[in-house]
DNA sequence: GATAATTAGATAAATAATTATCAATATAAT
DNA sequence: ATTATATTGATAATTATTTATCTAATTATC
């Protein structure tokens, strides 16, 4: 594989990605070393030749009339996503959501490790969830700093989410990942994530409106 | 505002249309009768040409000049997306995630109503999650029935979610909101709607290292 | 009352994303 | 050995989505 033969995807083209490494993944390589274009489409419901267009920004070539080598096609993606090596994150707000994201066992799959929570309430620090203890927030820049993390998990209510992503961002924080209902106005230089159940409902709405009544 | 003028709208501006509900809703109609589409651009970053393209599939006319009647243009945009009576839907998997959406204030905004939650181990059946008594999956198809409930939420791990959608459907559900991350096989006439924590991280993680590195 | 400023909505243009076509080639079948 | 088939990858065509331009209308200002 050639990393100099990555090129800039498009959005739905990142969001596709993940769902090619699931499926690779389920691959039993003793059994089945190469995959083709038309193996992964048919499992994502997806057409060939967007899969090929999709993995050709990876950098992965494949062979004619072979497939993609499946070890090389996971490398790949993974080092396209940025998920070959581990990367820490903290998650601020450990409430339903905060709490549910600390116990899901998938991140590490996607190379995330998140290394702290911290909650506001003092009914929360202090408490194990997950294996993960609670901190206070005051505790947050320190632990941002010292470990030189990129990334927060925002998982807040609504209200609290700007003042939590400033201090974020004052510690040191350049990409947030927001679970909250919220625009977040934030400096150059940061990356923000919403990741709004919202939408998703409303495609279902919609969609399940066209095909019957209610 | 005529509904007669309501049009298909693209995915994309489905997916925008909760958004505008968000900001809308924050707005103090005693003090704000109107808003712009600039102003509900400036909001969520986005255009104001995007924002009224988005609003005309709704059939909401604005005034030139005025702007859009906020009590006018929510109306329109709930009808728009269904969520103008509460729909009635049934949660199986009562593990972190479910436990934490059967928690979530948000769905009632949505115009979503969780009326059961299912899960298949005795461990969790009988308990109350959020003031929802977790009922045993054999239970599921009777409820789903005798109530006409068309839609579940499916927050059960990968490995069973291709069966407990199968069970769901033959009880007559017909819009599944997917938070597995499995590619489901469904009949015709069944709506699936995937909501996938990885596609989102991988944007993020994209994004992220195209700014900086990690 | 005239003029300037703001804003929606229609139409058009530009950009982005998907899908199709086809040549090249490796494998399998005859 | 020859033919058929499967498959990638390049290029082209199509479709979807966003953005721009312009007109008309309404309000505010002078």
């Amino acid at each position: 594989m050639d990393y100099d033969k990555q090129k800039v995807a498009s959005l739905p083209t990142i969001r596709r990605l993940p769902a090619y490494l699931t499926v690779l993944r389920q691959i039993d390589t003793a059994d089945k070393e190469t995959v083709s274009s038309s193996y992964i489409a048919d499992k994502l419901k997806l057409e060939p030749i967007q899969v090929r267009k999709d993995i050709a920004v990876t950098g992965c070539e494949g062979r004619t009339k072979v497939g993609y080598l499946v070890t090389d096609l996971i490398d790949a993606i993974e080092r396209y996503l940025g998920w070959d090596s581990n990367k820490q994150a903290v998650l601020v707000g450990v409430g339903h959501l905060g709490s549910a994201l600390l116990g899901y066992p998938g991140f590490m799959k996607y190379g995330l490790q998140i290394v702290a929570a911290f909650d506001a309430s003092p009914k929360v620090v202090g408490s194990i969830v997950h294996d993960q203890k609670v901190l206070p927030m005051d505790d947050m820049p320190e632990t941002v700093q010292q470990l030189d993390i990129i990334m927060g998990v925002l998982t807040v209510p609504a209200e609290f989410a700007q003042s939590v992503a400033d201090k974020l961002i004052s510690s040191g924080i350049s990409a947030i990942w927001n679970f909250s209902p919220v625009t977040l106005e934030v400096p150059e230089g940061v990356v923000v994530q919403n990741e709004d159940l919202s939408s998703g409902l409303a495609v279902l709405s919609v969609r399940s409106s066209r095909t019957r009544k209610w």
